[in-house]
DNA sequence: GTACACATATATCGGTCCGATATACTCGTC
DNA sequence: GACGAGTATATCGGACCGATATATGTGTAC
């Protein structure tokens, strides 16, 4: 994840590890607050991979040390691999996506459209279990634990709606007619049995 | 985060490994999908540290290999140190914040109280910091990441609003009153500062 | 003019959690 | 009696985190 974001990054113009930094924490607006002890070691592997590499002689005038990268033509492929690679972690699934996006621009519309209904099918997914635990729930007293799955309901629930505001957007946008036969219920499940079967 | 969670629902009953990952990933509704590589290291650990034990003799009848396990004495006491701690990990802490709430009741009230507020500061804290990037991405022309931070603006200001619920709600049910001076910008910045002062 | 706090900048450490995978037993069913 | 599905424990490499170490530059209060 931190790999796409810093392959976006210096996609626009060559910077420091620093300064990577600074334009991460800010950018998302203090949605996601980027650690040293992840960055440095990503730039390292990333540079090891030939993905980005040093621009020479950029710390000589100023006296600081300074280790400015700029992305390599393998880092270009790399990025474009990485925005549009299927989830892994489910836990940092939430904060990948919002990478991805931040980095949209890159895509096209098509492309753009199909990953947000992605996610969506996997919101969709995750309310239907919230669903199904809470009324699995019905007889459980603790009202917290019930605040806690409503709230997680509401939130996925307005997520979901998010998302499907975004995706009809693009497609007025780009006039990209819906699919035939509106896969309503087309959850992530649903298409794997499809492919499977 | 695990530790607490494994605590909790030790502290209703024993169990085993699986059965706790079951419990987990049902009772917070697919929230929070657990992971073997976590769960299984995470007992160990607990064992090691006497927080946990094994209960003896239970797999005899069965023929099937279960390692069921107990809370023991030093175990509650570290349950609740746990559902106390302040924050660290600020990725973490949303999932974190959600397995306190789960495990809630068995705190006193005032407690919660103030738990609820701190949580409330950080969030609104964070929403200052989401106002801010918003602010300075005036001139940005990315529709996807002004999207992104008036969603991550929206979600932050629902969040609030619901943990003031909580509060307001535990509140009336106990009678306590708002501190005087209601302090309204409490946010946790503003607290450090006092403390340092 | 100099001391001192603060921002800049790179780097490593130990630790938590993850998904994938390995292994093996139990049970229904065909 | 084979065989797949569910149960159960365990380890592996990898990603990311906060804390911390170690410098150097910069503003400013005395």
């Amino acid at each position: 994840m931190l790999e796409l974001a810093i392959l976006g990054l210096l996609k626009e113009r060559p910077m420091h590890g620093y300064q990577l930094s600074r334009e991460l924490t800010g950018q998302l607006g203090g949605l996601w607050k980027v650690s040293y002890g992840s960055l440095y070691p990503t730039l390292k592997r990333l540079e090891r991979e030939g993905a980005v590499e040093q621009v020479p002689g950029t710390s000589a005038g100023t006296g600081r040390k300074r280790l400015v990268y700029r992305i390599t033509q393998s880092g270009e492929q790399l990025f474009l691999k990485l925005l549009e690679e299927p989830p892994s972690d489910t836990q940092a699934e939430d904060a990948r996506f919002r990478i991805r996006l931040a980095f949209f621009r890159y895509l096209p519309p098509e492309t753009r459209i199909r990953l947000l209904d992605r996610r969506r099918a996997a919101l969709a997914e995750r309310l239907e279990a919230v669903k199904a635990a809470i009324a699995a729930a019905a007889g459980v007293e603790d009202d917290y634990q019930r605040a806690l799955m409503e709230h997680g309901r509401a939130a996925t629930e307005a997520d979901v709606a998010w998302l499907a505001g975004l995706i009809q957007q693009e497609r007025t946008k780009y006039g990209i007619t819906a699919p035939v036969g509106q896969r309503r219920r087309a959850s992530a499940t649903l298409r794997r049995k499809e492919r499977t079967a």
